[in-house]
DNA sequence: CTGAAAGCGCTTACAG
DNA sequence: CTGAAAGCGCTTACAG
């Protein structure tokens, strides 16, 4: 219970209002409340008795205004509708939550004057620092105009290379994906995935491509099957690419969502996985990867830890440490559709 | 092209730095860039001048000091995983993005103390209100403490019903969806949802049952099947459906997971939907609903609209106009998994 | 150890 | 129409 008290005209309690309640000036009163060691202790325990009895909390603004600065920052994301920004924002938001920061998040929806408008908001509000969250691995234009304060890109990198940017190591998990395969015993790896005009799906196609001539192999068909990036794809692809190469006994899929469709078609046709074939998604995404049958290996870019980096990063910038932009590897979640064979 | 103009210290310009500039005083500056009538034309032009040659952006928290509104609101969620909270969060967002609030983003991970926490921090920053987005619809324990800002709870009501709480009506999502199989001319209907421990599959059961009482009818198998919200119980539970009652001819699932592992097993089992059996879920959550074979029908929540919702009547108690609580209907989305028979 | 004073960046009566 | 002054709530030298 606390205990409450009438404030006149209802509004805050200042420090004024605490200082009164004990009986000591503003300074002492800020003093005590501050831990400064220059207080008698008597003094002390009576402003803090005062200060708890107003339910008093300190006006951040006031601080704010005085120190330069506010102990909050900016969160712009493109598209919150996206899986992909929700586990970097909650990464983000575990690294600055032990400590004093608060973030302010803004959606900018893909559109580019909405992201200005929310960055001179942000930035008239004094934040300390911005993180920029991209939707896409695809490179990002800059944020433009005069950004006093430290920039973030995670994910989507900015297209300066002279900028900080967190992000994905695409084509190493490309390769993770292959050498398990690969290690499972599969010679005869199939790739389908989603649309070329992803970096994401490029990059993929890349460290596949390497890891596979590593082993002096190549993909089954010769070339990736590039799509859409949902299940109706990975159907049709799949009764293509068995129907045209029935050697195959391994498909890398560029989703967990492909892979699901891949699934679905091999299970009409009748093919054992992960007896006969392996199947391999991407993204890790629990609802999708969790529950197929056979449930799927699927690798796991750790987006979480990737937003926790770019959160402790920007906080190295804002104290003037500038850290190097770093690249994020993924690992792979063994779960039923792949198993090694004799 | 922004001319940049050095600022000694580099920090960022203030109105005295463009009052200066422009020759004027600050308190004439003030209310030129405020649009303040009491000011010469020329005068005017003189300091927006000087104001965009220095980038100049007014100091929010100098403002909130003197105005005593911040213009920024707290959006407390209590899990950013789980999918119900996004929407919800997009749609408040929106109610704000317009005008000039900014929001601060804070999960409490479903942790009462870290909730406390981030309450104090938010109150400390001023914030002119509150959100409070639950996970689940059950009913949560208001918010403990002197809170001196209007709050509003969405999604899961506050326990305390003088509290404004945005909620959705599941009993009427329920009775949506029943009353939609009806009409397709299904007449055996079974109801296959998950944890009855939680009150939105409780209250679909309520909506489902009352819709079939006013028909004259009752569920298959007298009672609703209670499970988890997962596509394997919904494979288990449409396999004992099916066989302990082939008369089924409609199915309501608690969730689209579920509904998913329905249409999977009444694949398996080579029973025709919708010929033979109308299947339908809920949440119309895309990547599960649209992607099915056939596409599921499903009845959606509107959880975006209920954050703008929740976001406008903020703005509403802030302005201290103090709408009541509301109930959120649901609307039904027809794919292919429900057709009328004849 | 305590308090009066100045100042962070702005706005708003109030003189002129 | 313009500007000097007071003040929002706090902190930090600086006297005492």
């Amino acid at each position: 219970m606390t205990s409450e008290r009438e404030i006149p005209g209802n509004r805050a309690p200042t420090l004024t209002d605490v200082a009164k309640l004990a009986g000591v000036s503003v300074a002492t009163a800020s003093k005590a409340i501050n831990g400064r060691a220059e207080v008698k202790a008597a003094t002390r325990v009576r402003v803090l008795e005062a200060a708890e009895v107003l339910s008093f909390a300190p006006n951040a603004l006031a601080r704010g205004l005085l120190s330069g600065r506010t102990g909050t920052v900016g969160l712009l994301t493109s598209d919150l509708e996206g899986r992909f920004s929700i586990p970097i924002l909650m990464g983000a938001e575990d690294a600055f939550g032990a400590g004093q920061i608060s973030v302010f998040l803004c959606d900018a929806r893909g559109d580019a004057i909405r992201e200005m408008h929310h960055v001179r908001a942000l930035l008239s509000r004094r934040v300390d620092g911005l993180i920029v969250v991209g939707s896409r691995t695809d490179a990002r234009p800059p944020l433009t105009g005069n950004i006093p304060v430290p920039v973030v890109y995670a994910y989507a990198p900015s297209a300066d290379p002279d900028d900080i940017s967190i992000t994905v190591d695409n084509v190493g998990g490309g390769r993770l994906a292959v050498d398990h395969l690969l290690a499972c015993g599969r010679r005869n790896i199939a790739h389908i995935t989603g649309e070329a005009s992803f970096q994401a799906a490029r990059d993929r196609v890349e460290g596949a491509t390497a890891a596979l001539a590593a082993a002096d192999l190549s993909l089954v068909g010769d070339r990736p099957y590039f799509g859409s990036w949902d299940e109706s794809w990975g159907r049709a692809a799949a009764r293509m690419v068995v129907g045209q190469h029935p050697e195959v006994d391994g498909i890398f899929c560029g989703s967990d969502q492909i892979a699901r469709g891949v699934l679905e078609t091999l299970r009409d046709l009748g093919r054992d996985v992960p007896g006969s074939i392996s199947v391999l998604g991407f993204d890790n995404w629990e609802a999708i990867a969790a529950h197929s049958r056979p449930r799927l290996t699927s690798i796991d870019m750790n987006l979480q830890r990737l937003g926790t980096i770019a959160g402790q990063r920007l906080f190295a910038a804002i104290d003037g440490v500038s850290l190097p932009s770093e690249e994020f590897p993924g690992r792979l979640v063994m779960r039923e559709s792949t198993v090694p064979v004799g």
